[in-house]
DNA sequence: TTGTATGCGTTATCAC
DNA sequence: GTGATAACGCATACAA
């Protein structure tokens, strides 16, 4: 039996379709017997309207889009869930695109997200992303957008992030106070929002415990696997050698950690070492990896309600606001941890 | 400029709407110039069918559905990427669904699927589903259905699989011919088709190796949070204790292993420890954790293909076949690994 | 070979 | 208050 529709309901109880259509959206100038019995007859049929008949029309689709770098990362897994749930609860739908860090992705994403009349949409921007001409073209067409995670200045929209300065500074200071004085930092692509947050953040924590910058410290890498062991061989040939790392991905943290590993680097013996991630297998696997945990989760539900209002009130007048949610320092280093290869 | 319609088409060229469509559509005999001048035009309007309309038509949306437990799961997100790249290289959009475990969601997501008029559905059941009859209704409806990882039996359809009695096979023999006799197997719930191969697997192995079969040797777990620790303290707890475990999920293995590591077993030195997992960060992480990987990117390109013919050809006459995708053993217990944590 | 009319589910704009 | 009708973009049976 397919979905029931207006039509439906009007044959059921011998009135029209608009009866019936009116009777479901608008509650004045309509008799309150013909509403209850459309109401009641809906409801029994299990009448839910077809979003597809609705985006035709040109109206709400009850769906917003999602672009993301990728799904196979816990940060974006999670923030995705965060954006499920409340949208959901909302009555909306969820359409997740995946770039996989490509720019021609995210056209190709944003073209889809269009055909399909998506209500709006959230996007994280792929790391190949610097010109955001195509999403100013939405933008103009109407489409209510929020940023999330790696945003563009260019872009004019609400924006929900990390504080990734102050998860930086907070890494970088409790490395300096333990002692460290040359913090390596291994990080992502330079243009990228995240990125010139995260080293402004470790710029000026060494600045406020008057350790000096320098240059050579500092490795920027991309989201490509494998490539983080010559960058940690690099690092590590440099005179004085570093006595800590400060990595600004997931990826950067778990192939900087089997670099040092394999090297024989002990940690935190000879270096500390910590990572912007949200990797929980971490917290069972890797003891030594200390990380600025994001709220990955909430991140998206405070966007996808920032992207609902303005599609519901259109709040287009209120000034594009940036919200930047708090970071969560863990420090790991116990030593007393087991070791996971006992040989015997 | 809103995306271009038909209508825009056939007033550029001051002919008919249904002329462009077929012109389009190659229907049949259609004059060579005409056709020519429509696809030359479409092509500079940059036009593209709009699935929407198509899908009210009720004819194809170009587009599939996706139902999978969750996407934060290297397993998934993995197969929804072979899913994406197969299904986009032949025109159809992938909308992904996550049903967190739970029925009551699953259902929901189907309901989404089917108000979004997806041409056909690519599912593997949550943890908590037995009863497939709202997949059964739509089947009787007439929405292609492929089966994928975790499938029922019950469910008339295609299904691709990895070869989860193999690899259970193949595991098991390992550590029985390394010498281990009281092999652990910490799985999922029992209902589930995956648990019912990997336990048949594991059973099979000990008949050939002529070891006994011993019941309190294999627990039953949930995909739930840390529980993983409590029955594995039980196992430990048997006389004699078991010198290997087998565990069948992601979160098994990285329980296991991290209860191991807490309560001071050595691994290999101790227990053996083999686990049913996709986890790349593993590889680095965990160099004593030994795999029984899924090619979980190649079950999804299969199942998608499978998929996407029924859909297009509409091969309903074949018998719907089980493939078997191999699996690989992969030993991680080199002792000769650096380890994570040096104390000085 | 091409144009016209119809319908998919819904809402908005008219009439009644 | 309620019903008929047009429109959204497209495909198609039917007419020309």
């Amino acid at each position: 039996m397919a979905p029931a529709t207006l039509k439906d309901i009007a044959r059921e109880l011998n009135i029209s379709v608009s009866t019936v259509s009116r009777a479901l959206r608008d509650s004045y100038e309509i008799n309150a017997d013909t509403k209850r019995l459309v109401m009641e007859c809906a409801a029994r049929l299990h009448y839910r309207p077809n979003p597809i008949a609705l985006s035709l029309k040109g109206a709400s689709s009850k769906a917003i889009g999602v672009i993301v770098p990728q799904i196979a990362n816990y940060y974006f897994s999670q923030a995705i869930n965060g954006i499920e749930e409340v949208a959901n609860q909302r009555g909306y739908d969820v359409l997740i695109f995946q770039t996989h860090e490509a720019y021609d992705r995210e056209v190709a994403n944003l073209r889809q997200a269009l055909a399909r009349r998506v209500d709006g949409l959230l996007i994280s921007l792929s790391s190949e992303t610097n010109d955001v001409s195509h999403l100013q073209e939405l933008q103009q067409q109407g489409t209510p957008i929020v940023q999330f995670d790696r945003v563009s200045a260019l872009l004019n929209t609400p924006r929900v992030v990390a504080d990734n300065f102050g998860g930086a500074f907070a890494a970088t200071a409790h490395l300096l106070q333990s002692g460290r004085r040359r913090i390596a930092h291994l990080t992502i692509q330079p243009w990228l929002s995240i990125t010139q947050e995260r080293l402004a953040g470790y710029r000026a924590a060494l600045a406020h415990y008057g350790v000096p910058y320098e240059e050579s410290l500092v490795r920027f890498g991309t989201f490509g696997p494998d490539e983080v062991g010559p960058l940690v061989d690099e690092l590590l040939a440099l005179e004085p050698r570093p006595d800590a790392f400060f990595t600004a991905s997931d990826r950067l943290a778990v192939g900087c950690l089997a670099a040092l590993r394999q090297r024989r680097v002990a940690i935190p013996g000879d270096v500390s070492l910590i990572g912007f991630t949200n990797l929980t297998v971490a917290d069972m696997l890797a003891p030594s990896l200390s990380t600025v945990m994001q709220p990955a989760k909430q991140i998206g539900q405070e966007a996808v309600g920032r992207l609902l209002d303005l599609i519901e009130l259109k709040h287009r007048a209120a000034p594009p606001a940036t919200l930047t949610m708090p970071t969560t320092l863990v420090i790991r280093e116990s030593s007393s941890w087991p070791i996971d290869i006992i040989s015997k």
